[in-house]
DNA sequence: AGCGAATCTATACGGGCGTATAAATCGGCT
DNA sequence: AGCCGATTTATACGCCCGTATAGATTCGCT
């Protein structure tokens, strides 16, 4: 394992317990049982360790949901919606800690300009992932870049984000999954009015 | 005025052009002309000091929204639910950067007891009194107390939080208040089914 | 084996931080 | 006027921070 390595999975557990902004540099050396001056070589800065490590915490989570959303081949579109929050919310508890360091770095963007970019290119990415998955859950041709596919991403993206702060704000006051669904029954039809011809989920 | 109220009002104004985390007590002294020995004098620790205007803003926005929830005393309930999600939205771009130091602040109480103790006091405060309208807003003679106020409480105070974090991190994809209205139309007449039973969405 | 590049180590530096201390000043009260 | 507590001032202390530098080591290649 080079320090590099050792940084980045130092830098992923400190997030977990002492958050983004109380971090020092020697707490990522003492977690790595590297050198101060490893940071600076392989990733400029100690931000850049930090905004490094939130990407790979971020990645990591789209990839779990987007494997989860997709598990179940014969799925309608809604019911990977359901299946991808319920998931979701099954899972926020236990990430909790990580996710206060990731509202944090979502915070400091406002005034950092390079994490600003960084994360934003990182939802653009994840949206347009998203978008893709919904075409193909469609099956009907539509692909990924047609606008109600994007606009079902972004949507989706929202209420993720959306239920992760709430969990943080009011761990008890969360929707539950069929809270989720029938609020969802309504706006996915405003989306895709079932006028017609229409493949997605009836409920 | 005191130093206690020019290191308040300076605080108040940091937190909206340095943010929570980046505001130092030398920045606190030169942005309200008193003395670095004040802040520990008045408040016990830089870290009381913006606790404590955190707390001022907090109070203002409810105050705020509570107004104007009320100003229509004919207004049914999802009337008022509709006017002050309304003016939460319409009022958030001119919050933005405040509403990123709260959100920076929530963030640092999950490490931080005092905090932590203070927002919590603060939210219940605060969905006591929204419960208090909703109440009043029935008119019909339930007391804010009862369950159902608080759960609608929650709901409405929760809704509030959702909107203002989706707001910093997609701007442009936060729904409008028409949006809101029909789910919220959904979701209050699961809360308050107007005949018999089960109103709730199915799988 | 020998060389250059990549990587790692040890340490120094300047600076800014939050807080504490002690003295000066103010303000109300008798 | 004189006192006392509340407040304000000026400054010092010690700590820890992030980064830079320079030299040692390792690695890949011929």
């Amino acid at each position: 394992m080079s320090h590099r390595d050792d940084l980045l999975a130092a830098a992923r557990t400190l997030l977990e317990d002492k958050g983004y902004a109380h971090i020092t540099a020697r707490d990522l050396v003492a977690a790595s049982g590297t050198n101060l001056a490893s940071i600076g070589y392989h990733f400029g800065s100690k931000a850049g360790l930090l905004n490094a490590a939130i990407a790979t915490v971020f990645e990591e989570w789209t990839d779990q949901l987007a494997e989860l959303a997709m598990a179940d081949p014969t799925a309608s579109p809604i019911e990977r919606g359901h299946v991808t929050w319920a998931a979701w919310l099954a899972g926020l508890a236990g990430k909790r800690r990580l996710l206060v360091s990731y509202i944090e770095a979502l915070a400091q963007a406002e005034r950092a300009p390079d994490l600003r970019r960084q994360l934003a290119e990182l939802y653009r990415t994840c949206r347009v992932r998203v978008a893709g998955l919904v075409a193909e859950s469609l099956g009907d041709g539509t692909r990924g870049d047609d606008p109600r596919c994007r606009a079902v991403a972004s949507f989706v993206v929202a209420v993720c984000d959306g239920l992760a702060v709430q969990s943080l704000v009011d761990p008890d006051g969360v929707p539950t999954p069929d809270d989720l669904l029938a609020g969802l029954a309504t706006l996915w039809s405003a989306s895709f009015p079932p006028d017609g011809n229409d493949t997605s989920g009836r409920t």
